[in-house]
DNA sequence: AAGTTGACCTCTC
DNA sequence: CGAGAGGCCAACT
């Protein structure tokens, strides 16, 4: 196995860090612009290294966080202008570019 | 030490 | 368009 380094887990946190506010980025893109081999590695570096970074910034591909967290991310993105149909946000234009 | 879990993504039916 | 299964990596029990 290849351990996780941490310039890897630092390097998720720069990109979340790094997201505007009004603005979301899925765990795929995260994962991929950090050089993750898999976006699970991110939802797992959020579950475990819960840091002071915006996560609610971060969601599925779905355009939805998870279930529990969902209302609240959502609710949170409104605050910040993100244009959520549905409970769902609008990736083509929410969706943040590295 | 092995098995299960966790906030996932993508492909196929 | 909706549901199901597989694959991935690491941490926790």
């Amino acid at each position: 196995m290849a351990p996780i380094t941490d310039e890897q887990v630092e390097t998720v946190r720069a990109l979340v860090a790094s997201i505007p506010a009004g603005r979301v980025s899925t765990y795929g893109d995260i994962a991929a612009a950090a050089g993750l081999s898999s976006p699970r590695i991110v939802a797992w570096i959020m579950r475990t290294d819960s840091s002071d970074l915006p996560w609610y910034r971060v969601i599925t591909a779905s355009g939805k966080p998870a279930p529990h967290l969902a209302t609240r991310q959502l609710e949170n993105l409104r605050a910040e202008g993100v244009l959520a149909k549905d409970g769902r946000v609008d990736l083509r234009v929410a969706r943040h570019q590295f």
